[in-house]
DNA sequence: TTGTAAGCGTTATCAT
DNA sequence: ATGATAACGCTTACAA
């Protein structure tokens, strides 16, 4: 159907290998026969075909990012970024939303590993202790020794893989924010952490605990409440902690949807915030400006990150196999935390 | 370096075509062979060369999604919809920012016709005239010619070209929320909208003006500001639009990011909204109802577009060719829009 | 049920 | 500067 390298050939009048040439660029050939070689190829429409070369040139022009969910800004703004430095580079971007599913993850891998793509992009968390960890360090390992470039993007590094990581310090983070909320009085501090297992989930509540311990102030279990990290994870687990009868002063959402979340329950029982309850977020997000009141929370350099990885992956950053490199959160002080009421 | 079918074979003592068939299992093979086969892909790490098979075979399991932006929640639920759906047929999906530039767009489509992608689905707008508007209709015509199903995701029917469209009825729903603005007492209405010669533009823009005629209200073009899809634009727009001597009562935003920008720009000034100032948006992202206030919008249903689309681009659901449906959008009434002051 | 072998559309190595 | 031609790794008639 579609014209092929020896169609333009023909109706130039030359070789396939000359017209490959010409469309390559990479080989000196007349100008004449450039010419004519570029008018078969207007007149019969010819399009390369990218598995073909492929397939003989072994290298391909995609690299595969995997995320949560694209429709989450978190990742969709890290996915752009990926995709923008990698368009750079004339890549084309495969993204897959694994919904948090380590197996989808690994199915995923497996489906980009087929199309030979030349690099992976990895968003989102761990869970170190699935069955499925061993098998997707294998994976990646097998990636790596088969030359395709794995990036850890924002994700905790994976030892003894070859991958490169761009972790960011959520410990540092959570740190952070609570520290923030214990400057301001607060004591009773309830969180709505991600899932459990996540790596996420356990730094950043690591984060926080490490915080409370240094102000001397008891972690109370019952303050915690597992959730998602969606607005609904928010709303609900807002329901919970409001429901009792000590309520929190203050609550650490997992993120900023999860904030979200919380500020529209608190909205639905005319709770103030900040008069009667601080809440927090996570990741920054471009919403987080816009929320009512506008949060208070820790801006992860998703961006920067993206671009970075977006960069290794094309190979126009160098990075040694298995580097790691840290990225710094900042503390972004907003209208959601006010000191407790007293009393 | 990979091992390939043939050391498959040789590792399982049978031929290549045997590995294949048991690969693909479409095909009569011994219990014990196949047994066989697998042992020795498991013991090779073996996986397929999806180039080589495409090559053969002459298709491909990859689609290619072109949105202006996947770090816009519009695009990212569109585009997440799309994925989401045709993963169910194991298919990849590419995904191409073009920041709305129509060379871009004419760029990748190009770039996805040599991985001979098994369906492309373009959203966002057109540019009707724009130099690049012909060869787009050019361009979907060949893919179109070429077996590569095109679907077109809330944007406007590509005549003549035989590909589906799935359109989003913009003047509808800018006349609607337009006659609700009315029905409220607004007269004064002004209007950020999006890019100049955009399509999206031209029907929301359409559909307001056409409201305010069947009403009798003059159509004032200094209350017409232009500006881009972003909240950027809606902050620098209402900008110019409060510093008018006379203000307008309200502002109908491009779309709901653009509406968050206005919002800001109230905040900034003082200006309580909806009591002086009335404010909609359009889309109705996730976030539009967590803005302060919450926003009047219209509702596209974007979720629905995207999945159907996927389905489409996937084979499995028919389309004729160069069908096109028109899916209505809703107005959702919230809190940004009130009475306009009296006086 | 299994093997043989001819493509699929490029690139790349030799020649010329 | 250009042309043959052998890969590249798989699928798929056609045989056996």
């Amino acid at each position: 159907m579609a014209a092929t390298l020896a169609d333009v050939a023909a109706r130039a009048g030359v070789s396939s290998a000359t017209v490959s040439r010409v469309l390559n660029g990479n080989y000196p050939v007349a100008e004449s026969t450039r010419r004519r070689v570029m008018a078969a190829v207007a007149d019969l429409d010819y399009v390369v075909n990218a598995h073909a070369r492929a397939l003989a040139a072994a290298t391909s022009d995609v690299l595969g990012v995997v995320v949560n969910d694209i429709s989450d800004p978190f990742f969709g703004v890290m996915a752009g970024a990926v995709q923008g430095e990698s368009a750079l580079d004339d890549l084309l971007a495969v993204i897959c939303s694994t919904a948090g599913s380590p197996a989808e993850e690994l199915r995923y891998i497996g489906l980009l590993l087929r199309q030979r793509v030349r690099a992976i992009v990895l968003t989102g968390g761990h869970q170190p202790d699935s069955a499925h960890f061993a098998e997707l360090q294998a994976l990646v390992r097998r990636a790596v020794a088969a030359d395709t470039r794995v990036v850890l993007c924002g994700r905790p590094a994976l030892p003894d893989t070859g991958a490169v990581a761009l972790e960011f310090d959520d410990f540092r983070g959570a740190q952070a924010l609570t520290r923030y909320l214990l400057s301001m009085g607060h004591r009773r501090i309830a969180c709505i952490t991600g899932p459990a297992g996540s790596s996420t989930t356990r730094a950043r509540l690591a984060g926080h605990l490490a915080a409370l311990a240094e102000a001397g102030v008891a972690a109370d279990e019952s303050l915690q409440v597992p959730g998602g990290f969606d607005r609904t994870s928010g709303f609900e687990g807002a329901q919970v902690l409001l429901d009792r009868a000590e309520q929190p002063t203050a609550i650490v959402a997992a993120n900023d949807l999860v904030a979200l979340g919380v500020l529209a329950a608190a909205r639905e029982r005319d709770i103030d915030v900040p008069g009667r309850l601080s809440v927090t977020g996570y990741d920054d997000i471009s919403f987080a400006v816009d929320a009512y009141p506008a949060l208070t929370t820790v801006r992860l350099p998703l961006i920067e990150a993206g671009r970075r990885a977006g960069r290794i992956a094309a190979g126009r950053e160098a990075a040694a196999p298995g580097a790691v490199v840290s990225l710094r959160p900042e503390l972004i002080v907003r209208d959601s935390v006010a000191a407790p009421r007293s009393g």
